[in-house]
Order: C-alpha cells, then sequence, then structure tokens
DNA sequence: ATGCCTTGTCGCACAAGA
C-alpha cells in the first residue's frame, strides 16, 4: 500500500496537477494539506472520476486538509481533540481494512508558529502536544499507523539547504525540534530518513527568490511510522520533480510504501 | 532591513504562508 503526503497549496488551483500526478504515482491513500476550501468547493467529482474516495475537513480560504483514497476510508474523524475551541481545519483521520487487519492514516497540517513569541507560535506548541497525545493513544492500537503531513518543522540542520536562516524561525526553534523528538522518541519512525539517511532531501522550495533553482528547500512534509508500520515499510520517497511542472505548490509529494496483507 | 511569489477573498489590496 502507497501512502504519500502533499501540502497542495489550494486543491482548486492545483487540480490539473494533482490528477497528473495521482496518475502517474497511483498512491492507494493521499494526505493533502492546505486544500483552501470548503467541502462543498472541493472538486470531488474530478477525483472520483479516476477512482478515489475523498474524506474532506475543509475551511474557507485557508488550511483545510483531506484524505483521498482507492478503498473507502472507514471510521473518519475530524479535529485534533483537545481543544473544542480550535476552529482551524488541521487534521483529519481514517481507517482502512487491510487483509484481516487494517491500517489508521492521519492527515494533518502543523501550525507554522511565525513569528515566534507571539501566540501564533504558543499556538503552534500547544498544536504539538494535542499531537503527541493523539499519537500517543493510536499506538496502543498496535496496528500500522502513519500520521502523514506538513509539520512545519525542520528536523535537524541536514534538512536545511541554509539551516543557519533559520534558525530564528518557528521551523526551527528548539521548541518545535523537542516536540518533533517526542514523537520520535514515542516510538515512530521518519519514514524518509528510514528510507535515505542523506542529506538534500528537501520538501518545500520557496516561490521567492528563485529557491528552487537554487535547491534552496527545507525537509518539513513527513510520514511518521508507527513499529508496526515501520516494520512493513518497503519503499520510500519525494516526487521532486513535480516542483518543476506548471503552476507548482511549493511542496512536493512524499511517500512511503509498505507491504500490508 | 525588506521584498522577493502564490493563493483565496472579494477587491480594485489584503492576509497568510514558510
Amino acid at each position: 500500500m502507497k501512502i504519500a503526503t502533499w501540502n497542495i497549496n489550494g486543491v482548486k488551483a492545483r487540480l490539473e496537477a494533482a490528477l497528473t500526478w495521482l496518475k502517474e504515482a497511483s498512491p492507494d491513500v493521499v494526505c493533502l494539506q492546505e486544500v483552501k476550501s470548503v467541502d462543498e468547493g472541493f472538486p470531488a467529482d474530478a477525483f472520483e472520476s479516476i477512482g478515489y474516495n475523498l474524506a474532506v475537513h475543509g475551511q474557507k480560504g485557508f488550511n483545510g486538509v483531506a484524505i483521498l483514497s482507492k478503498q473507502r476510508p472507514e471510521d473518519v474523524r475530524r479535529r485534533l481533540p483537545g481543544n473544542d475551541g480550535d476552529e482551524q481545519a488541521r487534521f483529519i483521520e481514517a481507517t482502512f481494512s487491510v487483509g484481516r487487519g487494517a491500517v489508521h492514516v492521519v492527515s494533518l497540517y502543523l501550525p507554522n508558529g511565525n513569528p515566534v513569541g507571539t501566540e501564533k507560535f504558543a499556538y503552534k506548541l500547544g498544536w504539538m502536544q494535542r499531537f503527541e497525545a493523539r499519537a500517543h493513544e493510536l499506538l496502543a492500537l498496535e496496528i500500522p499507523v502513519v500520521l502523514a503531513g506538513d509539520y512545519n518543522v525542520i528536523p535537524e540542520p541536514r534538512d536545511a539547504k541554509r539551516p543557519d536562516v533559520w534558525l530564528n524561525d518557528a521551523l526551527f526553534q528548539p521548541e518545535s525540534r523537542a516536540a518533533w523528538r517526542r514523537l520520535i522518541h514515542l516510538g515512530y519512525t521518519d519514514a524518509t530518513r528510514a528510507g535515505d539517511p542523506a542529506a538534500d532531501v528537501y520538501t518545500f522550495w520557496d516561490y521567492q527568490a528563485g529557491a528552487w533553482q537554487k535547491n534552496d528547500g527545507i525537509r518539513i512534509d513527513h510520514l511518521l511510522l508507527s513499529p508496526q508500520a515501520a516494520d512493513r515499510r518497503v519503499a520510500t520517497g519525494v516526487d521532486k520533480h513535480v516542483r518543476a511542472w506548471e503552476k507548482p505548490s511549493d511542496h512536493v509529494p512524499v511517500w512511503v510504501e509498505l507491504a500490508l496483507d
């Protein structure tokens, strides 16, 4: 089962690219972030016509997450638990039957958190704490779990072409990186790193200042695997070529393939 | 030091992104 994550930066603006990529990559499950659409505005027909089911948690103008899947999603849940007052659409999860078992998939869009020292950064850290609690709960299922999305965290210096310019950014703060490490310490595996320990693996290149042309990127889109998922990991990849397409998102798809049955 | 681009919302610029 091939499971991918992609911050699409506007599902309507990216529809043509998304359909091209889906046909080319043929993922079984796709976690989307920043769809920037309410549920009713989501171009569902286009995805359904090429064989994908749809679970959306939309929001007007900003944020918004979704899960596309060849199989029908079960037990779809929207909203990250732990703060009923949080209106930002950044979390959706679903279960998929596989043989006699199941795999659980989360699509998450972690807050950016800039500027540091504001309530936006506090919201990011609070969100990460709530997410850690949910990640911990999911381990108790003892099944393959994939936490996929835009984490807005640069885990280590090697995950940025120029780590020095990110030192004062919310994505690279010690608190953000420590919260990321707590997820690892729970027992989750960074799928991309497990598959490719080399530097220079990036998933985001800014639209500005020729970042793509200079390969001035960062790695912030991640798939975290529960032990039962990590046991079954057979391949990982970053579809970097998509960044060179016409009208690209600033993020590219990242994926993992699990041998499940 | 700041903008550099891009999207969506309405608007005839702006917020937010990272």
